[in-house]
DNA sequence: AGAAAGCCTCGGCCGC
DNA sequence: TGCGGCCGAGGCTTTC
């Protein structure tokens, strides 16, 4: 579920622990897959002071006086700053809950934790990652690095969809903003990347960015334009055309043979 | 039962 | 022929 602007409201959410000391944290074994060990993640945070928040795409960032942490949310991931008032209450939109979900945390030193709620286990901790490996912020994306990143970077035979998912060209782009864009600037998501033409280009840019702001408008859910007909036998709601499914890039893909090409 | 809104790894293939 | 980079396939994981 979490695209770009969920995490950007679970940063929010963790901006209210800055300040706070972590007394403790935890993890998972698959919380802490991309660290050295289980214990990686407790052993580094212990006693560390939160000094800020931050983000790239769809990355999470927690700065403190030592190392810098980091949660990635997978498809189901969700962050709650819990309190004694219990969790549930706390969810960003409907979930449910289950304590058994809880992959990992930071306990701080006021009581309240930071949780990683996880059920399909995608979620991951991170320590002072490399965010070279990231391309530009999607919600801060400049039109000129837009045009570096579709045409500079890498060979142009990939299908434009795929080329959009890809986090190191552009950070924050997700399958459903990805189709979102490509339906509103009227784009065959199978384009070569090269062969886009700068009109097309531009279109792109100002569909994304349109999204970005409609979708933030409206809580930062994910529901775009054409979502309605995200469904087999869905109709396009532009031109009544059927929706086409397509696997692009590995993922599925919603698209309007009419007035996407 | 099959697909899922994220990400990672692996191996084939292409071009220099 | 060799090498490196590009790019797609497949896997992870659990749920509905």
């Amino acid at each position: 579920m979490p695209e770009i602007l969920e995490i950007e409201s679970y940063r929010q959410l963790a901006d209210h622990a800055v300040g706070a000391t972590i007394t403790k944290g935890w993890a998972d074994i698959y919380a802490a897959k991309k660290l050295p060990s289980v214990g990686t993640w407790a052993k580094a945070v212990k006693g560390l002071r939160i000094t800020g928040t931050n983000r790239r795409g769809k990355l999470m960032l927690i700065e403190t006086n030592g190392p810098t942490l980091a949660m990635r949310f997978g498809m189901t991931g969700v962050l709650l700053l819990d309190s004694d008032a219990g969790i549930e209450g706390l969810f960003y939109g409907p979930h449910t809950f289950k304590k058994d979900w809880v992959r990992g945390g930071l306990e701080l030193a006021d009581g309240r934790r930071l949780l990683l709620h996880d059920p399909r286990r995608l979620g991951r901790f991170e320590i002072e990652p490399d965010l070279n490996e990231l391309g530009p912020d999607a919600l801060t994306l400049t039109k000129k690095e837009f045009g570096v990143a579709l045409t500079s970077v890498r060979g142009g035979g990939a299908a434009i969809k795929a080329r959009l998912l890809d986090q190191s060209v552009i950070a924050g782009i997700g399958n459903l903003l990805g189709d979102e864009m490509l339906f509103r600037a009227g784009i065959d998501p199978r384009t070569p990347t090269g062969h886009l033409t700068p009109t097309q280009r531009d279109e792109l840019f100002v569909a994304l960015k349109a999204t970005l702001k409609q979708l933030q408008k409206r809580g930062g859910s994910h529901m775009g334009n054409h979502m309605s007909a995200r469904t087999p036998g869905g109709i396009c709601p532009l031109d009544g055309g059927p929706m086409r499914i397509s696997v692009i890039g590995g993922r599925t893909t919603y698209w309007c043979g009419q007035h996407q090409h």
